[in-house]
RNA sequence: GCGGGUGUGGCGGAACGGUAGACGCAGUGGACUCAAAAUCCACCGUUCGCAAGGACAUGGGGGUUCGAGUCCCUCCACCCGCACCA
């Protein structure tokens, strides 16, 4: 009798109602259970949810849901990360409140991720835009503040023209803001910072720590990010020019001073102090340092563009070789936010230096002689030598090996104090402050008296208006009339708050503690913390890898350093997922279409696309990220009200692995709807059938045996591909059980019903963390009134693990010739007699005769002849 | 330029150094239908062969090994990150 087809947008509303109302996913702050605290990246509320959304939450789901049943007592949150510019946006676009805006979106998207079925606790949602989220926040920056974590300075920063605020350095992608995409200049601006470099050596050491949980390349770019390199600071004094007594000494950074002797120029950045000072008198000096200034902006072009200098007619004295004077040149491929903006030429050695040295015919001397070269014939041609070597025609170091060449002349350095060994970092702080509203204000005021003054804690939160425009340009906090002006807490006289907001980062920062415990008093609970904190596992994007990721492990050392966590590294392991792409539509007059306005004829090559409205053909374009200016977004609304939610997390966690993008398409879809049919069919069969478990275990017949054989070994696989997050393997074997127990069902067997009760109830269990809703219908079909969610994880038995016979592979000479099946016990003897009495491999060895056998029990046999 | 990653059928992808292509999608043939949908059964890397059975196949080339998609060397292609960082 055919099963009525289950109607999975109905039931799943019934079940998500039977969760809410028994509290299922409540979490236990007191527990014996080992606790597993599961996040994923909170989401930004820009309206509705996308597929980007529903992946990341499926895939941490699954792994919450999985252990819940293996026993741990689970924290797995949802908040949203509620300040941004977007708000501000859509205030001055369409007249709207940002805070009306936010909190409308996050209606919506919440009930959108309930929709999904997710393992969420809801009571401890918070939006990082409520002022009972940002008081802590507030705090946290006081305390940074008196730490000296966070401070103020004047200094050249990225303006992002279209946001009209700064970014921080990790927020300028290619020489654009990473959300405007507008072209960052450079403008000086007194800012507040973090002071994440003061932790560079250490976040950088603890990324080895870090190297086994979290993904190669996120480690890598942070290092590379970071940027060490350890070398030494040298100073040269400088003849020519009359310049005053600070003028006079030049001071570089090098990791090459093992090269000295092969210096033959020193090269300074145009906005170097030594340029700014000789521009004055120099016209056609000024009129290069602006003509650097100009090119200066995209980073890709200044790479490309050739070098250029200008002499100043300035020499620098060789430190160690007085006789030797080195013209001092401005250069254009010398940047001054690095080392100290100026370097000495070593042409031999270096690249540029030898590009440079060419054009402007300085002498070029190799002092790194690459092992068996001939020193009387060895020179440098087009390319800079930059390999191992021996120093030569470098006096007292001849003869030194690299790295005892660099001591040598380090240790010279320090004793004559003229430089010392310097190590040096790329990474840059944080710049925090942005001119604008809708995020937390910083909370400090400037007096005229006092400088800056803290607000006083009890004074806190320093909340937003509520009354502003957005009809100027410029930050609406700065144009309130009233709100920036206040009294000092002081001295009491009129002062100005800060009106600049925090980098909505910071919120993100911290986030993670505050679901331990978000309605403490304090920024954290510590006894929350001690039992929650860190993140078990953490999900999210692989754009963070230096954004994100990079600031929340700054963070939590100086939470760290101002006693709000005891601990050093905010999340002990870390996926990052790929992201759903869908094919591109055009018409032919080149607008985007969406897949809805697209219907296809034929497929694989012929499949040919036309317009829904107008018929005419439609070009297929690139497969892309789903994106609303390429209209290749597939709403997940529609796939829940369509085929539900357990088809939106199959499709999501079939087929391709979690890290890798996936390709969004109807048909995937549509087959991961008839799975979820296909099992609930296959469950509908099993109760049909009367199968019981009552009994205790009968004898079982070969069928029986094998299926439950079958249903054991996909337990044991399943927990286990779920547990490294290879999700579509796990949906694989999950598969195979399901194909399985459907061809039991046409047999008959000892034991078989049994094994069928068994099967059918085992795979029940183990597609609940992925298919939570169906595997609730299932379980009660099975005539449970438990709840599913609330099951442990079943055990495999281990003697059904192992198959008494095993079939092994012959070879001859490594190729396949015959399979043999012999019993897991068989000696290696009886497996090698065995094998040489197979027919094909008679025929294979054409009479050779047998040299070699390899056996390897329950694997293979390997005959070389 | 430097660093990281990826490369397996028509497609997504499986494969402790041990039977390459699990599982799914697409496709082909068939059953059930008046018909369609749904469902079920069979086939489904290329190639030679009626078949039995061979040969060739994991981006290219070499190597280690009884045995390589997997390890090593080298080259190629694509993706990502950083990029005149001294």
């Amino acid at each position: 009798m055919a099963s009525e087809r289950y109607n999975a947008p109905v039931r799943e509303k019934h079940w998500q109602q039977v969760w809410e109302e028994r509290e299922t996913f409540r979490t236990q702050d007191k527990s014996k259970k080992p606790k597993r605290y599961q996040l994923e990246m909170f989401p930004y509320p820009s309206g509705r949810i996308h597929m980007g959304h529903v992946r990341n939450y499926t895939l941490g789901d699954v792994m919450a849901r999985y252990m819940r049943a293996k026993g741990f007592n689970v924290l797995h949150p949802m908040g949203w990360d509620a300040f941004g510019l977007p708000a501000e946006n859509a205030a001055m676009e369409r007249k709207v409140h940002p805070r009306k805006w936010t909190y409308e979106n996050i209606d919506t998207m919440r009930a959108q991720l309930k929709a999904m079925g997710l393992s969420i606790d809801w009571e401890r949602e918070f939006a990082t835009c409520n002022p009972d989220y940002y008081v802590h926040q507030q705090r946290l920056f006081l305390d940074f503040l008196k730490k000296k974590l966070a401070y103020r300075k004047t200094a050249k920063v990225n303006w992002d023209p279209v946001e009209n605020t700064v970014l921080a350095n990790e927020q300028v992608i290619d020489g654009r803001g990473w959300r405007s995409g507008a072209v960052v200049e450079q403008r000086d601006l007194t800012q507040w910072f973090f002071r994440i470099t003061a932790y560079a050596e250490e976040l950088l050491q603890a990324l080895d720590g870090l190297q086994a949980t979290w993904p190669d390349f996120v480690c890598t770019q942070q290092r590379n990010w970071i940027g060490k390199s350890t070398g030494a600071n040298m100073q040269f004094a400088l003849e020519g020019g009359k310049l005053s007594k600070k003028l006079a000494t030049l001071e570089v950074f090098t990791t090459r001073h093992d090269t000295i002797f092969g210096a033959s120029f020193m090269a300074i950045s145009p906005e170097h102090p030594l340029a700014a000072h000789l521009a004055q008198k120099s016209k056609e000096l000024a009129a290069f340092v602006e003509e650097c200034r100009k090119i200066g902006t995209s980073e890709e072009a200044l790479a490309k563009a050739e070098k250029k200098g200008f002499d100043t007619g300035i020499v620098a004295i060789h430190p160690f070789k007085p006789d030797v004077k080195l013209p001092v040149y401005v250069a254009n491929f010398i940047v001054m936010g690095y080392g100290t903006g100026a370097i000495f030429g070593c042409p031999g050695h270096d690249q540029r230096d030898l590009d440079f040295a060419r054009k402007y015919s300085r002498p070029v001397i190799p002092v790194v002689l690459p092992p068996g070269a001939d020193p009387a014939t060895f020179s440098i041609g087009a390319e800079a030598y930059v390999g191992d070597g021996t120093l030569i025609n470098s006096e007292f170091l001849d003869g030194l090996a690299i790295e005892a060449a660099k001591d040598r002349i380090a240790s010279l350095l320090e004793e004559r104090g003229i430089g010392e060994r310097k190590v040096n970092y790329r990474m840059r702080d944080w710049l925090l402050s942005r001119q604008r509203y809708w995020g937390c204000p910083i909370p400090v005021i400037h007096c005229e008296k006092d400088g800056i003054v803290p607000v006083p804690v009890e004074d806190l939160p320093v909340k937003l208006p509520e009354d502003v425009t957005f009809d100027k340009p410029g930050n609406p906090l700065d144009h309130h009339p009233t709100w920036k002006h206040v009294k000092c807490p002081k001295c009491g006289e009129p002062a100005v708050r800060e009106t600049d907001t925090m980098d909505t980062f910071v919120d993100s920062s911290w986030y993670q503690f505050r679901f331990t415990a978000p309605h403490a008093a304090k920024p954290t609970d510590s006894k929350a913390l001690k039992y929650w904190a860190p993140v078990d596992q953490y999900i999210g994007g692989k754009e963070h890898a230096v954004l994100h990721l990079l600031y929340a492990r700054f963070f939590t050392r100086g939470m760290k350093a101002t006693k709000h966590v005891d601990f050093d590294e905010p999340f002990m392991s870390m996926f990052t997922l790929g992201i759903v792409v869908h094919e591109t539509y055009r018409s032919e007059n080149g607008d985007w279409l969406t897949p809805a306005e697209v219907r296809f004829e034929g497929d694989g090559p012929t499949r040919k696309a036309f317009s829904t409205s107008t018929g005419r053909p439609v070009e297929i374009g690139a497969i892309e990220k789903m994106s609303k200016s390429r209209r290749n977004v597939v709403d997940p609304d529609d796939i829940v009200a369509n085929y539900g939610a357990d088809t939106a997390r199959l499709f999501i966690v079939s087929d391709s692995p979690p890290d890798r993008d996936i390709i969004w398409t109807d048909a995937g879809v549509a087959g991961a709807g008839r799975q979820i049919q296909r099992i609930s069919r296959l469950i509908d069969d099993v109760v049909e059938r009367k199968c019981s478990k009552d009994v205790k275990a009968p004898a079982f017949g070969p069928d029986a045996q094998t299926l439950r054989r079958i249903a054991h070994k996909t337990l044991n696989n399943v927990g286990q591909n779920i547990e490294a997050l290879r999700y579509n393997v796990a949906v694989a074997q999950i598969y195979e059980l399901t194909n399985a127990l459907s061809s039991a069902l046409s047999k008959s067997g000892e034991g078989l019903d049994w094994a069928i009760r068994e099967a059918a109830e085992l795979l029940v269990q183990m597609i609940g963390p992925m298919l939570p809703h169906l595997g609730e219908e299932c379980w009660a079909r099975l005539g449970y009134n438990t709840m599913l969610a609330d099951q442990p994880w079943p055990e495999a038995d281990p003697g059904l693990l192992v198959d008494d016979v095993i079939t092994i592979a012959v070879q001859v000479n490594g190729k396949r010739r015959d399979e043999l099946t012999v019993a897991r016990t068989a000696t290696s003897d009886e497996i090698e007699a065995a094998a040489l009495e197979l027919e094909p491999v008679v025929r294979a060895l054409a009479g050779r005769p047998v040299k070699k056998v390899i056996v390897v029990p329950q694997r293979i046999v390997n005959v070389v002849g």
